[in-house]
DNA sequence: ATCTAAACGGATAGCTTTATCCTGTTCCCA
DNA sequence: TGGGAACAGGATAAAGCTATCCGTTTAGAT
């Protein structure tokens, strides 16, 4: 139902959100995430053309966070890679409906709904902080790397 | 977000379920709910293995819902041609996560089940029910046929 | 200045979804 | 019992998503 960009897309910023302050490159991130890394570099592009994250090139390069974790929701990396397409008018393009959404659609559109507000209340400050078991994208409970082979 | 499968599931069925008794053909479905009629009929056939729909083969034959619209719910018709699938293990495959999921996974998987139970609560005769300005997939407020031309 | 590591960008390939077409099969009716 | 109407199902094609590869550009370090 999430694109597997939308996957990555989140794993990645969850990953930089986890190490703000320095920059990472995408080899780095694409291991700690366990997501392709050529694939992962047009994702992390997305969100670079987003605002969200920079890019920075040459030596010593890499990507952070443009943003802090707590300024960031889910739903904002969402739309950059991948929007949810809310149904604004009638998909069968009735004029009757204009505007107005039928029962069927205006339900479908809920479900939407509550999706993206979902998402716009959740922080990746939020993800992080949370009290859990496992750590995000960690194997290693109550430890924060990953890559510290 | 949705696949276009999906969509027109919901629209065959929503229609079907105005047409109670009744059998359509897939090509007065097509019409009606404006979807591609030889991929409509893939489509429905899909419902049919799903036990939705029956599909009456020969001449005065066509499609019927199987249940009545008070119980069929969204989240069936859903099922049979795309289910939502669920986060139920970590997508990481980190083995330290197990079944539990890490706090990304278990947000994305919470909007999986915001969805779900949305649809789970609604039936078609919910929506053929409720007051409203269009009539679901019908062009004419307060009549209930498209294709009396 | 040169070397090197890194993001950037384009070209390409494979897979899945969406869509079409055509043939077969079934069923009702005359 | 033959013919037509309708679903069933396979083959095929188009489009989008996922993924890979490779050359280019950039920037820092030496």
């Amino acid at each position: 139902m999430f694109s597997q960009t939308v996957e990555y897309a989140l794993r990645a910023v969850v990953y930089l959100a986890g190490h703000v302050g320095a920059s990472r490159t995408t080899e780095q991130v694409a291991k700690a995430t366990k997501v392709p890394h050529a694939y992962l570099a047009k994702v992390l592009h997305g969100l670079s053309r987003a605002g969200l994250v920079h890019g920075q090139r040459g030596r010593f390069g890499g990507v952070s966070l443009l943003k802090t974790p707590e300024e960031i929701t889910i739903l904002e990396v969402v739309k950059a890679v991948d929007p949810i397409r809310r149904i604004t008018s009638c998909p069968l393009e009735l004029a009757s409906h204009g505007i107005r959404l039928c029962p069927l659609h205006r339900r479908v559109d809920n479900a939407l709904a509550l999706v993206e507000d979902a998402f716009r209340k959740t922080t990746l400050a939020e993800i992080l902080a949370e009290p859990s078991e496992s750590v995000p994208l960690c194997d290693f409970p109550g430890r924060h790397e990953l890559e510290q082979v």
